[in-house]
DNA sequence: CACGAGGAAG
């Protein structure tokens, strides 16, 4: 709005010319800490000014308002509120600074209303030395004051800097308000190499109850989303049902929390109670949709995302881009490619991330070449690809072991297009050489890295060991891995199984030994599949399912028929010891079968059959579904923890390599 | 005078 405040005058003399102004920029600069602006009348000249700079603010010419400023002997607080404003939109630093040194030499400096402006200011331009110094050079600290720096320093991924200063506070017997416990809660989780303050996290939680802000929705939000991001599901659904006013956000936040960590059930579920209860307060809206669709993509529940979609249809949220994204990403993990393609092809306005969704469609899909002329084609109708582009067209290339291309796509990154590979880019580039078993390549890259490689990065290494059945690469990796990340079970796996492949019994012992010291266990296998709009969820050595004894003749009939065309199962990836009989009735035990079976008993013969498993999918699960889709005519969609394998008439989209 | 909560691509 560019109308002026009633409280000012409307009707001014019109501006004088430039050269009457210049009188006053000789002045010397006013030193006294009580703020002129208040001592000194402003003449007619002056208030015009004032409102002339800031209306040229409010209209974005930065420029014009700067140069007025230069002439301008009394510039009001308002005036460089807006001028500090300004800057930040404009982005430009080095205006900044002289709008704050302007404000200095006329006595603001000491001014908290603006001290905040300008640690917000210094925070988006990124310069948060100089947003400490407002602070610490400002003696009179409002909550406000405090308050911006966390903000800024949160932002900024300082969240030990926070915590540390609100420590300070608490000693100085500063009260918090409502808005200093959103801060210093998202501070927990905004820890320096995502690292998380749990302890503190909690404590805090603790002072905010002891101060009576139990009934704060915002505040009592950001500590459900706290706990989500820790992973603790148990306190965020506690504090959740504690929750007295719930709101839109709350729901969310929790529905969110769930989707999160690997409880997708449990977000539909809590979205369905949320339609149950919904008043006006708390109707789902696109933020909700976002994560219900994650949790409908997890699952790869296509009934039920249907459902969501015709939900988002009526309630007309079906223009906004993160819900499209979030449509399209999750209509290519049910496996419908087509649709999504469909989807984008009709969106009037695009950014990078319905482009980054597309690619990594097809990417999980295997269709590596497509995956890469999207990206060109993004880039040459306009859109910079950012760095999820690239780990979507990198994953591509990897699935569809395209080498070449992925080598140059990763060459062109820094060069034209000015993005620095990071830790997930590395891992793309290893997992692409890796799985082409170049592993000395991808040894040689993860050398020549000029970041810390992390656990992903290793753990690329690893996977393609396994692939390859390479054991000297393989120890390096999880000599690594197992420092960096100790708890995670699935490193001991995988190298067992790499020993177990190159029947390295003791060193299989070993390692499965280390596992059980260390109190870890595998993550079972599961595969799930949806028939008729209910999800049916299997377990290796499953006995829950009623159908149970039905599913295990059927498989062993199939396995007859695959031993009839001569098929050995590789009874050698099944870890225990025991005689080859036990193994292959393992083997057959694979929760992936057993969705199989059950999709063949339970859904009629012209319908695909669609699975999604945890894991990756083992050698004779391949083996066997490549079998049954042709031995039975059925197309069969797995989407495993990397990919989509889709077999046709006894072959898989894959072609075996994934 | 002012500052807040949940969400997209991997």
């Amino acid at each position: 709005m560019l109308t002026l405040r009633p409280s000012q005058p409307i009707s001014l003399p019109t501006p004088p010319p430039v050269s009457r102004l210049n009188r006053s920029a000789n002045r010397p600069p006013s030193c006294s800490l009580t703020f002129n602006h208040s001592t000194s009348p402003a003449t007619a000249t002056e208030v015009s000014n004032n409102q002339l700079i800031q209306s040229l603010c409010k209209k974005g010419d930065l420029r014009r308002a700067l140069s007025l400023l230069s002439q301008e002997s009394n510039p009001s607080q308002r005036t460089y509120e807006l001028l500090l404003l300004s800057c930040s939109r404009n982005r430009s630093l080095p205006n900044g600074i002289a709008v704050h040194r302007h404000l200095s030499l006329n006595g603001f400096d000491q001014d908290p209303f603006l001290a905040t402006k300008l640690i917000n200011m210094y925070s988006e331009l990124d310069d948060l030395q100089s947003a400490r110094r407002v602070f610490d050079e400002i003696h009179d600290r409002t909550i406000f004051v405090w308050n911006a720096l966390f903000r800024a320093l949160t932002l900024a991924g300082y969240g030990e800097q926070v915590i540390e200063l609100y420590k300070r506070m608490n000693e100085r017997g500063i009260l918090s308000d409502r808005f200093t416990y959103t801060y210093v809660l998202k501070a927990c989780v905004a820890a320096e190499g995502g690292t998380v303050l749990f302890k503190e996290g909690k404590e805090i939680h603790g002072h905010i109850l002891r101060h009576g802000y139990e009934d704060n929705v915002h505040v009592m939000t950001t500590v459900v989303d706290m706990y989500a991001r820790y992973g603790c599901v148990g306190y965020a659904e506690r504090v959740f049902g504690e929750m007295h006013d719930k709101n839109v956000v709350s729901w969310s936040a929790m529905i969110a929390c769930y989707a999160k960590n690997g409880m997708a059930y449990e977000a539909l579920e809590l979205f369905r109670e949320m339609m149950a209860e919904e008043c006006a307060d708390n109707a789902p809206n696109s933020v909700t949709m976002v994560s219900v669709l994650q949790a409908c993509a997890a699952l790869s529940a296509l009934e039920q995302g249907r459902l969501i979609h015709g939900y988002i249809l009526r309630r007309g949220l079906d223009s906004i881009l993160p819900v499209v994204s979030s449509l399209m990403t999750m209509y290519g993990k049910c496996g419908k490619l087509d649709v999504a393609q469909h989807i984008f092809d009709r969106m009037d306005v695009r950014d990078v991330v319905s482009w980054n969704s597309l690619i990594s469609g097809y990417g999980i899909h295997g269709f590596g070449e497509k995956a890469i002329d999207i990206f060109r084609e993004m880039i040459r109708s306009g859109t910079s690809p950012s760095p999820v582009s690239f780990v979507s067209v990198l994953g591509a290339c990897s699935h569809a072991g395209l080498v070449e291309e992925g080598k140059a796509l990763f060459d062109s990154m820094a060069k034209e297009h000015g993005i620095h590979p990071n830790v997930e880019h590395y891992a793309c580039m290893v997992d692409l050489l890796g799985r082409a078993n170049r592993l000395d390549e991808a040894a040689a890259i993860i050398q020549g890295m000029r970041i810390e490689p992390g656990p992903m990065v290793w753990g690329s290494l690893l996977g393609s060991c396994r692939i390859h059945g390479n054991v000297q690469h393989a120890e390096r990796a999880s000599d690594k891995l197992f420092q960096l990340e100790p708890k995670n079970a699935g490193n001991y796996v995988l190298l067992a199984d790499i020993y177990a492949d190159a029947r390295m019994w003791d060193e299989v012992k070993t390692v499965k030994k280390l596992l059980e010291t260390r109190g870890l266990q595998k993550v079972p296998g599961r595969s799930w599949i949806e028939v008729k709009r209910k999800i049916y969820s299997f377990l290796s050595v499953d006995e829950i399912n009623p159908q149970i004894e039905q599913l295990h003749a059927l498989l062993l009939e199939l396995a007859r028929e695959m031993k009839e065309e001569g098929y050995t199962p590789p009874t050698r990836i099944v870890l225990y010891d025991l005689d080859v009989q036990e193994k292959e009735s393992i083997l057959l035990g694979h929760s992936e079968k057993l969705a199989v079976a059950f999709g063949l008993i339970n859904t009629s013969k012209g319908e695909a059959i669609r699975i999604t498993k945890n894991l990756r999918l083992c050698e004779d699960c391949h083996s066997m579904t490549k079998f049954i889709s042709k031995f039975t005519s059925r197309e069969i969609l797995v989407r495993d923890i990397n990919r989509f394998h889709h077999f046709r008439d006894g072959v898989c989209s894959c072609r075996d390599y994934w």
